[in-house]
DNA sequence: CCTATGATGATCT
DNA sequence: GATCATCATAGGT
């Protein structure tokens, strides 16, 4: 229990309005993830808005497919995708139901359970890099495919949930592009973390890979 | 600090 | 067959 942090799951309608306005509003809550071992809670400090259809960043961009079918559920729940034949990374469906936009949380810092996370994490070279990625952020809460689709608000004790936290003061939010996103997707400062926090994962131009001769 | 590159498989065209 | 909302590692500065 975290001193001041109120434990109610954040409501749906808090994440039934458009992405640009949930994501930079995610920041500084706390994610709680629910394990055989113990609670994980993480106070989020990287974001990034994918706006659906409209958005050609976005895995909806060209409709709905297997994969990306939660997106076009209803908001507050969970959208973990398979990706580089390795790693997961871990969304929030928000917006209206059929809107398809979600939030894809890139980084936060490990508030709770750390040593829960450590044995998922070796190459951690100390706790910021525990979640300092999204797929480092996946791996430290153990988050994979089995949790696609999850409802994030349904109470604390969900394998998945979202507390109330403590959202930094608005001058302390910054915003910019997207990082690996290519193409005409690549322009939207749609990026948002907390200014100066040592668990901001660094900024990356996407870049094409080189196809094999 | 930085940049380059291989790993690895689901997904989509 | 190409791409991919990435990471760990190696090696240069």
């Amino acid at each position: 229990m975290i001193e001041g942090l109120d434990r109610t799951p954040l409501a749906r309608d808090f994440f039934d309005r458009p992405v640009l306005e949930v994501a930079p509003d995610l920041l500084g809550r706390t994610l709680v993830r629910a394990t055989p071992e113990g609670p994980i809670e993480l106070r989020l400090t990287e974001v990034e808005a994918y706006a659906g259809e409209i958005d050609p960043g976005s895995h909806a961009f060209r409709g709905r497919t297997a994969r990306n079918s939660v997106m076009f559920g209803p908001p507050g729940h969970a959208y973990v995708y398979f990706t580089y034949g390795m790693w997961h990374c871990l969304n929030l469906v928000c917006g209206p139901e059929g809107r398809a936009s979600g939030v894809l949380l890139r980084a936060g810092d490990i508030q709770v359970g750390a040593e829960l996370t450590r044995h998922r994490r070796n190459s951690a070279r100390n706790d910021k890099e525990l979640a300092k990625g999204p797929a480092r952020l996946a791996t430290a809460l153990d988050v994979d495919r089995a949790l696609n689709g999850t409802d994030v608000i349904a109470h604390p004790g969900a394998p998945l949930s979202v507390l109330h936290g403590t959202p930094p003061p608005r001058d302390q939010v910054r915003n910019g592009p997207r990082t690996g996103v290519g193409g005409d997707g690549a322009t939207h400062p749609w990026r948002f973390w907390i200014d100066g926090d040592p668990t901001v994962s660094p900024y990356r131009a996407h870049v094409p890979r080189r196809r094999a001769i």
